[in-house]
RNA sequence: GGGCGGGUAGCUCAGCGGUAGAGCAGCGCCCUUACAAGGCGCGGGUCGCAGGUUCGAGUCCUGCUCCGCCCA
């Protein structure tokens, strides 16, 4: 037998098992296995060029905690990992780093390598545009980088990844799936194109889902306005936004505002542009804000477009793709005005310039003089009076939405709200409450689903436009990739009937310039690991998954669009269930953001605490549940390594005394009665852990191990000492030896989904080969069948000793002698039963409290202090 | 403004109908042959506030308050 090691170094131990579970298959999905033996996790992709914090490595411990269980458990399990490389992250990645920019317009050059660019103070002038597929590779260059750290950060904190099954969702198959799920839904009806006002980024020039859009607070200004009806009578309109006074197309006051009964149903004129504009009754307008009339552009934003719609009025758009007003041309439809010279004047004044720059602008021009529509004072009305309000940015954004129309493909939501909260609700949540955030982003749906964006590195929509004889797309009836030809890429290959050349030709074709979001991708990840796309047969044994892990802030978007897609293919439930993830804080409360400078990554803290500790962290929150990051619990951690390897020491060494016979004693030589009640504590705590574990109560689980493991060194182990220290091969220490055999095989399994490292190191020591399993991860889970040989009988014994055991230590501490101090007079007062039961593990106790052999110890019947067993008076020694 | 979660010892949290718990921090003791990056012990809380239900309420109900998050 090999010396057990005197010293545990987890910065050596961990990276060692590491290494030698990589190439072990140990954790492999077995495709051969039935479906009800497997147990399938959908893991979510990170996006590898999204730096990796504290918080990820947080939410993928919980996955593997589960992922472990599951295997003992005797589970098939699958878990795999993906990587989410398209998408806007990367790409902003790329241009910053090689200071590069796409044109499409350019011929791809083979010849061109990304360089990283260190220029400190980059211009304008200084970026390189290069073609859409110089521009893909180097983002691929990019990703594949980010994906191998990403990879030894798993690795390192001892994720148990089938690494087999990893996908990158830009990755062919992924985008297979991808355009064979929207081929799908075209096919269903799910799928349409729209020329219609949509959120729009002017920074990155896409347009946006309405998931992927946040409120914030930001400061503005109500601008009262002085409009005129055309009999001449004045009205006063407040905005916050003046500078789309040109694309004004009505006035709009709520239908029981008495103030404006006698304007509506007739025309207004706007100042500056003198625009005639219906005035009309509306829902819309709020009488408490403002002057309570407003005006409506096209479009100043998400009310305004709502209202736009179906009411046949003019599209006045002012705002271009990127940001700034275009040219218009006063007094030509749709832009009506009375004064189209002036019009086109003040409209001089503001083209080329930004929204907050025309603002400024036509704020001054409309506090001039005779700038009222009467000819007579200014417009405005006093001082602009500074308001805050939300203000809709793209989440990744820094400049606010515009609403900009344009052609978008858009996945049908809204009509299946109904639908889509039924399939929330056949979906186990952990914790249950965030079932309820789920449905009330379902119920608050307003827009469809907008799935393209006007960005390059993604995957394309599998689509085709027949060009007329005038060169104009036929967007109405697009051609359609065939399945078996996916994927394709619309831009680079020719569709069924044409040649290539006849691309970009009137009376050719086009390819469809846009690529999917991000989420249309990765909504399917459940699809992409079961190959839905092209085995079946594989499918049925994968699908639904068994879990979804995540974190809380992507319900909205991953988790939604995950339930909606595997709702529209095929009427189901994408997982059984799905576990919410908190968030990670700094340790005062507050969000980790780059801008604040808080952030805290992952790699350093294993580093210096170990990955078992940072994973004892982890799995003591609770779920969905956010936690401030805090090193003390992460010590903790560290503690119980530490103390799981000592006691593991401390019962090896007893067991290696015996000899090898020892690790042959059965659980049927457990005979001593605190062996007994022990063993009846530990069975207890086998069942509570597991139907926590089941529950996916990950933080009660090791609640309910740790609570015992700690009793079992700080107390059974001292009180079991003097029987296992027996030189004899006697029954009471043939009991002592099996019973620590058991306990430490229990608590090694138990904590090894948590630690699984220092159980392994502990493991590999005997048990890798007295056990029969050579890892702790490929042994099953602790069961009370275990147990069976070993008579069930109350816990009270053990109970009973660790009490008076507890006093003796007290009696000893408070008169400042050392826990060997000998007693030489112990007075136990208590009524029968704990009597009883304190009277069969004297002996123990005894020895644990270094009683003298010659001392008196007397049992006394009699009362004892309130939520006490005993009232025990210790007479110590006069000397040692 | 609506919704969700939470306010328990100095700190981090557990307990969710039956005599207030753990760890850390504090204080004190102990180099006991597994463990001094250790062990043992000791203090320490009107369980956010106000009502109510109950024989009995951190624990259930109502209102309020503060914090966080999600959504408008």
């Amino acid at each position: 037998m090999s010396d057990i090691p005197k010293k545990y170094d987890a910065a050596e131990a961990e990276p060692r098992w590491i290494e030698r579970w990589a190439d072990s298959q140990m954790y492999d999905w077995d495709p051969a296995r039935p479906r009800e033996e497997s147990f399938v996790i959908d893991t979510p992709p990170p996006t590898v060029s999204g730096s990796l914090h504290i918080g990820h490595a947080f939410s993928y411990t919980h996955q593997d905690l589960i992922a472990r269980f599951q295997r003992m458990r005797g589970k098939n399990v699958a878990y795999p990992m993906g990587w989410d490389d398209n998408g806007l992250p990367t790409e902003r990645r790329v241009q910053a780093l090689f200071g590069i920019r796409c044109n499409p317009h350019l011929d791809y050059d083979p010849d061109w390598m990304p360089t990283p660019d260190t220029k400190k103070n980059r211009k304008a002038e200084d970026v390189i545009e290069v073609s859409r597929r110089n521009f893909i590779e180097a983002c691929e260059i990019v990703t594949a980088e980010d994906e191998r750290a990403f990879e030894e950060t798993w690795k390192r904190l001892g994720l148990s990844v089938d690494w087999s099954l990893l996908y990158q969702t830009i990755n062919e198959h992924c985008r297979r799936t991808s355009q064979l799920s929207f081929l799908d839904l075209w096919h269903k009806g799910e799928v349409y194109q729209s020329e219609a006002p949509t959120m729009w980024d002017i920074e990155f020039r896409t347009a946006v889902a309405q998931a992927e859009v946040e409120d914030r607070e930001r400061p503005g200004h109500y601008h009262d306005l002085r409009f005129q009806v055309e009999d001449g009578e004045e009205f006063q309109i407040s905005t916050t936004r003046p500078e789309l006074l040109g694309a004004c197309i009505a006035v709009a006051a709520h239908p029981d505002d008495e103030r404006y009964q006698a304007l509506f149903g007739k025309t207004a004129l706007t100042p500056l542009f003198h625009a005639p504009v219906p005035i009309l009754a509306s829902e819309h307008a709020d009488p408490e804000k403002g002057t309570g009339i407003l005006m409506v552009c096209t479009f100043g934003d998400q009310a305004d477009a709502d209202f736009w719609k179906g009411t046949g009025l003019p599209l006045r758009q002012l705002i271009g793709r990127d940001g700034r007003l275009f040219e218009v041309d006063y007094g030509v439809e749709p832009f009506q005005s009375r004064r189209p010279e002036l019009a086109n004047a003040t409209h001089a004044e503001l083209v080329g310039k930004t929204a907050n720059q025309a603002r400024k602008r036509i704020v001054e021009l409309l506090g001039n003089e005779g700038s009222a529509v009467s000819g007579s004072g200014p417009a405005l009305v006093g001082e602009p009076r500074p308001i805050q309000h939300p203000v809709k940015f793209y989440e990744r954004g820094t400049r606010p939405l515009e609403f900009v129309p344009t052609r978008q493909w858009f996945i049908r939501v809204l009509e299946h709200k109904a639908e889509l909260l039924e399939q929330g609700a056949k979906i186990d949540w952990h914790p249950p409450y965030m079932q309820t955030r789920y449905a009330h982003w379902v119920e608050g749906l307003n827009q469809d689903w907008c799935v393209s964006r006007q960005r390059w590195f993604g995957v394309p929509f599998p689509v085709w436009y027949r060009l007329g004889p005038d060169g104009v797309a036929d967007h109405a009836d697009p051609i359609l990739a065939e399945n078996d030809a996916l994927p394709v890429d619309p831009l680079a290959d020719t569709p069924p009937g044409f040649t290539p050349g006849q691309r970009n030709q009137p009376g050719g074709f086009a390819g469809d310039p846009d690529v999917m979001d991000t989420w249309a991708t990765s909504s399917l990840t459940p699809q992409i690991l079961s190959h839905w796309a092209d085995d079946p047969d594989r499918h049925r044994r994968m699908f639904p998954a068994d879990i979804r892990p995540q974190a809380h802030e992507i319900i909205r978007t991953w988790a939604f669009y995950t339930i909606v897609k595997a709702w529209m293919h095929e009427r189901e439930i994408p997982w059984k269930s799905i576990v919410i993830s908190g968030w990670i804080l700094d340790p005062d409360r507050k969000k980790m953001a780059k801008s604040v400078g808080n952030v805290v990554t992952p790699r350093p803290v294993i580093e210096e605490y170990s990955a078992d500790a940072f994973r004892y962290w982890a799995g003591r929150a609770r779920l969905g549940v956010d936690t401030a990051f805090d090193p003390n619990v992460i010590k903790i951690g560290r503690r119980l390594a530490m103390k799981i390897f000592n006691a593991s020491r401390f019962v090896l060494m007893q067991l290696d005394r015996v000899g090898e016979s020892a690790y042959a004693i059965g659980p049927e030589a457990i005979r001593e009665p605190l062996d007994l009640a022990f063993v009846t504590r530990l069975r207890g705590v086998v069942e509570r852990a597991t139907a926590a574990m089941d529950g996916i109560d990950l933080a009660v689980g090791l609640a309910t191990i740790e609570e015992l493991f700690w009793r079992f060194c700080d107390d059974y182990l001292e009180l079991v000492k003097i029987r296992s220290y027996l030189e004899e091969d006697l029954p009471a220490r043939r009991s002592a030896i099996a019973t620590l055999r058991l306990a430490l095989e229990s608590f090694l399994r138990l904590f090894a989904p948590y630690l699984p490292f220092v159980t392994e190191e502990v493991w590999s020591w005997r048990f890798a080969e007295t056990g029969g399993t050579r890892s702790v991860h490929l042994t099953s889970w602790p069961s009370p069948h275990e147990t069976e040989a070993v008579p069930k009988t109350s816990d009270e014994a053990f109970t009973c000793a660790v009490e008076v055991l507890q006093q003796i230590r007290s009696a000893k501490t408070q008169a400042k002698k050392s826990l060997r101090w000998p007693v030489v007079s112990l007075e136990i007062q208590g009524p029968d039963a704990p009597r009883a039961a304190l009277a069969a593990v004297l002996d123990d106790v005894r020895h644990a409290g270094a009683v003298e052999a010659a001392a008196r110890v007397e049992l006394l019947d009699g009362p004892a202090p309130a939520g006490e067993r005993f009232s025990v008076r210790t007479t110590l020694s006069e000397e040692n």
